[in-house]
DNA sequence: TTGCGAAACGGAGAAGTCTCCGCTTATCGT
DNA sequence: ACGATAAGCGGAGACTTCTCCGTTTCGCAA
């Protein structure tokens, strides 16, 4: 099953240039200068040729949040590898948390390309290679916290607290602290290793 | 500061108008109908007056949703206070597990008609009456569960799980029953008991 | 090379959402 | 009754997003 057959040179060539377009504008005007309309002319190239690329507006603003996802997901990783250590490695409760704190920083960084993203397609987010990776991740660290649960419900659930329209809610209406939704994602990852595995020991530390 | 004034006759008449008018054609032709144009023309109105009594399509679209939102209400509060008892009064784990799974079974009928108002305005969710109410309750009861947790933070967190987007993906590409989806969130519940009230010993994080 | 079929391009215009503003109508004080 | 005034109305048209299809380009094979 190899299925997709290369892009040809001149799509491959007008993808990058359709990016890079969109990159400028976005930096320049702000999620709002995203037009279709406005990107295509920023990078000599027809609306339909941008449609052809990328499906619809959804699909240009996902393409862009791929990207600063794979940066969000090296930086991570470098940290976590090289950084001396840090001393926690290894304890899953940990980690999970630690990601946790991660993604929160990143989607109140990116809020606005993201509350962009969520308006052009609220469920295009579910789909898209960012969630399915972040969703795998943390379904792992359930697993290794609480075996019996249902990981991949609960690892849906811990991100459904990071919908961005949800975020950006609390945080503009509401005054929520960014720490305060750490602090409530700490407390619900308390409570799926308290509350499904009460049997033998308490998950407490060495 | 009593603030609003009432409404004029005359735009009061035109908005039962509309609203019926938009029963009528989501009736007829499902989510896709509830074209501001189509509703307008169906109403006797202008477009105009449309936008004037709500705001924009999402306006209309969650004027549609509060009413039968009134009316789950309604239904639910009469089956618990009448409904001979079932045994369950006061206890408000069970309450809260209640009301969920009802919530449950609420968004999985009307899924179609969310996901436009979600598509529509993805943050106006949270800012219309359903949303604070059912916030108000659920806060409530785990209050009554877990007096130091966050009940502001969780009762979001519970909520969050019922997104339209997240539903519909979770049904439909992947599958899921909406049983399944009870019962994570009986486990969130759960957890939630169990994690942020020490009965025995702290689960503790260092 | 040259020829050919598939892929991609471009942009006019369809479709949908929303705004603007001159005109009409309701309400209230006199 | 009767203006005065604020509220509401209607629909042309601006603006955005997306589609359609005739034309161009690419890549392969003879």
């Amino acid at each position: 099953m190899s299925a997709a057959p290369p892009e040809r040179a001149d799509a491959a060539r007008n993808r990058r240039r359709i990016l890079d377009a969109a990159a400028r504008l976005l930096a320049e005007r702000g999620p709002t200068g995203l037009a279709p309309d406005a990107v295509a002319r920023e990078a000599n190239v027809g609306v339909g040729t941008v449609y052809r690329r990328f499906g619809d507006r959804a699909g240009l603003v996902f393409a862009l949040l791929e990207d600063r996802d794979a940066r969000f997901r090296a930086g991570f990783d470098a940290t976590r590898t090289a950084g001396g250590g840090k001393g926690t490695d290894g304890d899953p409760r940990t980690r999970l948390r630690e990601f946790l704190h991660a993604l929160v920083d990143l989607v109140v960084d990116h809020l606005d390309l993201l509350l962009v993203a969520e308006s052009a397609s609220p469920e295009a987010r579910y789909a898209g290679r960012p969630y399915r990776e972040q969703h795998a991740r943390i379904r792992e660290l359930i697993t290794a916290i609480a075996p019996d649960a249902d990981a991949e419900y609960l690892a849906d659930a811990l991100l459904a607290t990071l919908a961005p329209g949800l975020v950006a809610h609390r945080v503009r209406e509401r005054g929520f602290d960014p720490s305060r939704l750490k602090a409530g994602l700490d407390t619900l990852v308390g409570g799926i290793a308290a509350g499904v595995t009460p049997d033998r020991e308490p998950p407490g530390p060495p």
